[in-house]
DNA sequence: ATTGCAATTTGGAACGATCCAAATTATTGC
DNA sequence: GCAATAATTTGGATCGTTCCAAATTGCAAT
């Protein structure tokens, strides 16, 4: 076998030409004659060249590495899965590579990554910020003219752009319907309250159910983590109250889950004896039973336009922050009593 | 703000020191004073030094890149996602960072994604094979020395790391957990057949029936996608028969799901009027109604073991191929009838 | 043939780090 | 105080690629 590994110098040697002719075919510059061309190719295929992306970075001041970062806070919620999984399908169309990791939402571990990233010379970063993050974190990125964009949360005071869902809008929207099926006590669920989200949701609530005319109460707010069980503890909490809500506005789907498992256990049926709704529409939503009314964010989707955003601007070279809120939409299923039984579920 | 960015050679002279002496402090030498050390430190913390990785990897012809690859075929799915966050947990405390890919079951874009990742010097790869894999796919990195670990599909022919779930004992355990309880009649249900995993749960099923003394019958395997929507598809076939089972061995816990599913469409209640068992143990398996009985395989703890085993061949230099397969075991819930009510679920 | 002009090709000189052997400085024993 | 030794420090040379200016080639027109 070969001692060393193979560089554009053997390549060159073996097909007759100079070093730089080898590059110029590397990157497919037009100056090179079609002939030398294939001889050339063919020698790389010969000898198993590997082009090294870390020497040519290098010398190219100005361009790019080819490298994307992205940071979620929680690559086990299905929901960062799936946006991940968005943002490597543009990602990789546009021949970039993802570098993805997770903190866990460790403040701590996030820089961490971070910091590795920049060392390996990402072009660009797309990050899902830990709870604690601060604008200050994302400083040095943009003081080196490393495009960001921020998704799922938002950062204020941060000059990078940043990609959220509507969430004002869906729990508004959410509300809406309930009320339109003659809800009157209608309690949102779950959730941390010292969470940017968290407060986008409720605002939407509390404008719900104003302008349904039902008068913001306090008491049917009940947070919780935002997991399945928090859902179950939270609905636990809102039964035991003297005057029972028969709807909720939930902080998100696993939440919903955990009200409807909490709602089995009292034997109640959750969309026939009390009304739920989720947000996220993560997978699992359609085909639980009963099928979880809830509203749809389109993780992947988000993570596509995100990777769209931040190729633009790595291509223009300056990163002009842009704030997107991507809308959100109610999809009706059985959870809240509106019974649409036509959306057959008879077998698969 | 500085033109160009700050390489060493503009440490060593805020430092007044030489760009060997910077060189050694970055390497964390035991050479250098502790006074130039601190004075050095101080330097790159004054001018936000960035260490230039690609650089370095230039020169050290022997060390490493300090990324590592990892493929996985899914990412949607949450078993792949839990074991990217195992393998990210051990190589981020490595000092490592994690490449992670996500290939949709393409052996295309698998293709292209391990080329890219060579492109960029991985030190290291832990895949998980799309479908159609064939041994020589990996037969230019084992030439090239970058040890390969393969998880969770094994790969026959291949001269390369493996780990994989004890697949076999894990429906073994479950078969004879129902055989226990009584059940005669108990099918396979789920799992595409051409491939190595349904093979060896089917393996483990058949071993279990035969020595219950049940014998094997055909008719009861039914296999469909490896999805929800595929079990309960399965059981819809399964209870079409003549002689209905009364339990089933699934071949993972989405397809467990989607049995639960098929059974209350027709009024049957799964734990009380037919026993089912999954396979994974997904997070949600313990939270949903019924709680899941299920085979425990942790794709964290498994993901965990990957990182190791190739940090440990990174280091080594030389990649001695091992094949590791991990226990599962059976954990016992509700969906298979074996009532352990004392599993507390009254609230959270 | 010789010139002019476009089309190709080509040797260095970078890029930012590490390595090596050799130089410098500090410390010790006598 | 001086040699011997240990502890630090330091200039190139180098890794594999791209860039640049300059050289070579091909070919039509003179």
């Amino acid at each position: 076998m070969t001692k060393g590994r193979v560089t554009v110098i053997d390549i060159a040697k073996a097909a007759g030409v100079s070093k730089s002719t080898v590059s110029l075919v590397l990157q497919g510059s037009p100056l090179v004659n079609e002939g030398t061309r294939s001889k050339v190719n063919a020698a790389m295929r010969e000898l198993g060249y590997v082009y090294n992306r870390g020497a040519a970075n290098l010398r190219q001041t100005s361009a790019k590495s080819k490298i994307i970062g992205v940071v979620v806070n929680d690559l086990t919620n299905s929901f960062f899965a799936e946006l991940a999984v968005g943002v490597d399908m543009v990602v990789q169309s546009a021949g970039f590579v993802q570098f993805l990791s997770n903190t866990s939402e460790s403040i701590d571990r996030q820089r961490e990554v971070i910091a590795s990233m920049r060392e390996h010379g990402i072009s660009g970063l797309i990050v899902s910020p830990a709870r604690a993050t601060e604008a200050a974190d994302f400083k040095p990125l943009v003081a080196a003219d490393i495009p960001v964009v921020v998704v799922v949360r938002s950062l204020p005071g941060t000059k990078v752009s940043s990609i959220v869902s509507d969430n004002q809008g869906g729990t508004f929207a959410a509300v809406e319907h309930l009320a339109s099926l003659g809800h009157t006590r209608i309690a949102f669920l779950g959730g941390f309250p010292d969470t940017a989200v968290f407060e986008e949701r409720l605002a939407g609530y509390v404008d719900g159910v104003t302008v349904a005319g039902l008068g913001f109460n306090e008491e049917l707010v009940v947070s919780s983590a935002p997991s399945r069980a928090g859902g179950s503890d939270a609905i636990g909490r809102a039964m035991a109250m003297s005057d029972r809500p028969t709807a909720a506005v939930c902080f998100n789907d696993a939440v919903a889950f955990g009200v409807c498992d909490g709602l089995r256990a009292r034997h109640l049926e959750p969309g026939r004896d009390f009304a739920v709704i989720g947000f996220d529409d993560v997978i699992e939503a359609q085909t639980a039973v009963p099928a979880l009314t809830t509203i749809s964010v389109d993780p992947q989707s988000m993570g596509r336009r995100a990777a769209q955003l931040l190729l633009k601007q790595i291509n223009a070279g300056k990163a002009e922050p842009e704030s997107v809120t991507t809308a959100v939409r109610l999809v009706v299923r059985e959870s809240c009593g509106a019974a649409q039984k036509k959306t057959g579920r008879k077998m698969a």
